[in-house]
DNA sequence: TAAGATTATATCGTTTACGATATAAATGTA
DNA sequence: TACATTTATATCGTAAACGATATAATCTTA
């Protein structure tokens, strides 16, 4: 007898066009990044520092669904290119507080436009913009729930 | 005048939720995949094997959008592990044949309830069957568009 | 207040990703 | 046939991710 095995098919799969479009995307991200010297999570610490200002190691981890042990490493290397500082809380000396140097607040005018250019590149694609619009809001609400069982 | 940076908000981004929900989907397969003893990435080259049987490392490249750099170390851990076996070929001394070890091929016995338990991690959430099926569909357009111009 | 629990980072080890480069086999061509 | 080019893997270095554990500060509570 045959047996089905289709659900072990890959295109079949959620998760891996989720991982390959991940990876694809972060890609697109490359030139630009390499342009400002960051990696793309240091680009994604660094938005959320451009819209917050100072933060926690752990409020930056919240934001980003990220902990300690990826961020404090990566945090270092912000802190060696000049782009960010570290110091410890004086109210809760456990608490690690990041904020922008000049320079990694002066980054954000470079950076500026890279959305509007990810966003080009996209459109070329066979993807309407409600179809965008649509996938953000799904991608959003999977986001929400997952984070809540994990 | 207050400059206006939104575009440069997280929320307002495509590619984070994409990159989060894509590790938290990951991570959903952990405590499955644990059981087996290998990881994600493993996974997929195994869905592979079990879809196509013998191919080359290119082969699995292909499908995966992965290349030998990443590949080779992954394929010898799975080596490693008796679930696959690596040979070159006597056609083209250049590449590997990768095929299942018997052990690797009857991991598709304990594998083929994955799917199932994690569609049903992922129905607790607010999403609907048909908006499941309009988000791959979206994901596989993109894919399939980034795919060309990478 | 002293001891135990909790919290915030940090460290460690392993496994991806991936750009750049190396190596060796196969192919194209003068 | 020689030699350049292409192709298929592999290696190397760097930077994430992340589970597990360590460390130190704070909080709880007996």
């Amino acid at each position: 007898m045959d047996e089905n095995y289709e659900n072990l098919h890959l295109e079949n799969q959620l998760c891996f066009p989720l991982y390959a479009v991940s990876r694809l995307t972060t890609k697109m991200y490359g030139p630009y990044l390499e342009e400002l010297d960051i990696t793309y999570p240091q680009y994604l610490v660094l938005l959320v520092l451009w819209q917050y200002k100072e933060q926690s190691v752990s409020n930056i981890g919240q934001k980003l669904l990220l902990e300690s042990n990826t961020l404090t490493p990566l945090l270092k290397r912000l802190e060696q290119k000049k782009l960010i500082l570290r110091k410890r809380s004086v109210k809760d000396e456990r608490t690690v507080l990041i904020s922008l140097t000049k320079e990694g607040e002066n980054l954000k005018q470079k950076a500026v436009c890279i959305p509007e250019k990810i966003i080009q590149s996209f459109k070329t694609d066979t993807i309407s913009l409600s179809e965008a619009i649509e996938f953000q809001k799904t991608l959003i609400k999977l986001m929400e729930g997952l984070k809540e069982k994990l």
